[in-house]
DNA sequence: CGTTCGTATTCGTTAAAGCGAATATATGCG
DNA sequence: CGCATATATTCGCTTTAACGAATACGAACG
């Protein structure tokens, strides 16, 4: 059996993944790069809670960050381990059946196609679709 | 798309996952049900520790105990959720790769072959290996 | 530069987690 | 039953996480 010099962490791992709020946001980016304004109106929840969930995962490694003006886009940064990307893949595979996360999905897909419903996505650039190279989900 | 009525709750799991401690304790018992003292003598960590780590582990759903008098034995308890099961299962194979679970192995074979090398073992029921139904790892 | 807008961080608070030390509980034995 | 052994839980403390409210910071614009 092979057996790495240097096994990945996947203590921070678990730690980012074990909350409710932060899986919710995962779902959403699952296959889209999505603005904070975006996160905020799909989730129904407080701009600054949003952000500092962000942050626990940018802490972890599994989001990425391109500011745009004034707007922030976060997409899923895919652990280079094996392990760790399978996990995460899993999570949001298992993530699918779950009730709100499906209606926080729709919601997501309505505010794409019809963002003049949303007060607040005014202006804001819309989810963009991530490229078929490096995705999982 | 099949859509499930009903959800299963990963943050309990990943909140159980995301200690060191406690993937030292579930690395122990991948094939294995093991009693206290062994986790106890292999981690070289307090017993106190040891069995609130255990006792979050249990919270979790993912072990379950067996008591033969004195001693009680721990042994990890799959979750039927095919995904939940999935993702700790990886996380096992995962650990295979870390210099301190392999060591950990390693000692607990020690301890299972020579027990009285272990002052703390004396007398103690060693590990009993999992029946392949139903086994994992 | 002042103002506006979007977002990140801080503040004050509460709850949970994690620790070592101490203690309580459960089991066995003479 | 008293004592010994194994283990679970409590205690007191520190650290971390999570929250709503407030504020700081970054980008854009006239």
């Amino acid at each position: 059996m092979e057996r790495p010099a240097k096994a990945f962490d996947l203590v921070p791992l678990f730690a980012a993944l074990a909350d409710r709020t932060r899986l919710r946001l995962l779902n959403l980016m699952r296959d889209r790069e999505v603005c904070v304004c975006y996160f905020v109106e799909i989730l129904r929840q407080g701009q600054p809670k949003i952000s500092r969930h962000l942050a626990y995962l940018r802490r972890a490694g599994i989001v990425s960050t391109r500011r745009e003006g004034r707007w922030m886009h976060y997409r899923i940064e895919w652990p280079t381990d094996a392990k760790a990307s399978a996990i995460l893949d899993t999570t949001l595979t298992s993530l699918r059946a779950d009730r709100q996360m499906q209606a926080d999905l729709a919601r997501l897909t309505e505010a794409c196609c019809q963002p003049q419903r949303f007060v607040t996505l005014q202006g804001a650039p819309p989810p963009r679709p991530l490229e078929a190279t490096g995705s999982n989900a």
